[in-house]
DNA sequence: TAGATTGTTAATCGATTAACAATC
DNA sequence: TAGATTGTTAATCGATTAACAATC
């Protein structure tokens, strides 16, 4: 499997193919062709062609794509047979809501444990997920291997902790907290989740468009 | 102030402008050029110059931005100025997590009630924040001028309320559940913020360098 | 004035779309 | 076989980068 220079835009599409595939099986449905794929999620038929063919050919000439055959190559594709342990730290509101509805098993990711500062919380449990000291942290990164930390702390400890977890030797970090990590920590991988980013781009569109109403 | 085909990856950005703005306001800096904003943000200057050159001219030749005049700007933009009433349906752990932790005011958005169905949250009061039945939602929205509703409810529930928003006049919605709205409600902004793909995203990048390591 | 840095035009690069031969 | 649809190559479109005159 030779690749490696996939774009960002073609990566970030998978997960939505994904989830699609995922309705159709559901839905007992056996085969798509790009066409209805495409008109489904608003995308070109030839640009999902082009996206699967940077992975290999999953489909038939005459044919389309075996759903269920596409979506287990995806999942592949995805590392979602890989099984990566995350682990959360900050067990506050975001990290309650990460752990009772987020559902980390879907897609067979394992949390392995929570950590927090709150003494209240300490020795707790969450839908069978414990909660230890933060300070118990570095410990527990070092005997267990860790893929992915969870940032659901506040702003100001954020990147205190990312350096405890990169020292440690945890090789990604899903970022939850507003301040950006990426050019401290070389070698660590960072995905951001930026409400306020999101927010505000709804914001601008909002904005342009009460402004056009007014023209 | 004309314009309207400003691709999305460029809007995208002025949130992340803002926020290095802020924090190097906020250190007392008073001047800035596209160089050393793009080394800090690592971007090129050229595209920072196009990006705001979008917008207007902000900045002096030989001289730079002044943070404060951009930052001003760039708030403009985004429609920070115009105070956009904000509601949340769905006051679970995700919703308190917004509601204590988000900071809509921070930039302005006014968060005017949160809905619910739990009975034994209806009638409580979270950071200010009064809980109402859901029922009383499509009175609401129609009694009280709404720009956006926050959708932080169950996927199950997700199409439903979604319906009941728009058709009562909301203009956008901030959509935090894993079901895509875009196709069925037109008319209505949707920004989807998908936990799940961004950690697949994740999920994929130490899929990839895993692999590597073992060639 | 000389140096610095913008705003903008032109050049390059990459991503999307279209077309079509291959083939199920 | 005929019809349908892929995988891929070529064409188009858009976004990023480079260059430079304008000017503070």
């Amino acid at each position: 499997m030779k690749r490696g220079n996939i774009s960002q835009n073609v990566i970030r599409r998978l997960p939505r193919y994904m989830r699609h595939l995922e309705g159709l099986d559901a839905e007992g449905v056996e085969r798509v062709s790009s066409a209805e794929l495409g008109k489904a999620m608003g995308l070109t038929p030839s640009q999902i062609r082009q996206d699967f063919s940077c992975f290999g050919e999953f489909g038939q000439q005459g044919y389309g794509y075996s759903v269920k055959i596409l979506l287990s190559e995806l999942r592949g594709i995805l590392g979602i047979n890989k099984s990566f342990s995350v682990i959360l730290i900050g067990a506050g509101n975001l990290g309650h809501a990460l752990i009772r509805n987020f559902g980390f098993g879907r897609y067979s990711f394992r949390l392995l444990a929570a950590f927090d500062v709150d003494p209240a919380l300490i020795g707790s449990e969450i839908a069978g997920v414990k909660i230890f000291s933060i300070d118990y942290l570095p410990e527990f990164i070092r005997e267990t291997h860790v893929d992915i930390a969870v940032l659901a702390v506040p702003g100001l400890s954020a990147k205190s902790i990312a350096n405890i977890v990169t020292k440690n030797g945890v090789k990604a970090i899903w970022n939850f907290t507003n301040i950006e990590l990426g050019m401290d920590n070389e070698g660590v991988l960072v995905e951001d989740i930026s409400f306020a980013d999101s927010l505000l781009f709804l914001s601008y569109c909002l904005s342009e468009s009460t402004a056009e109403e007014q023209e």
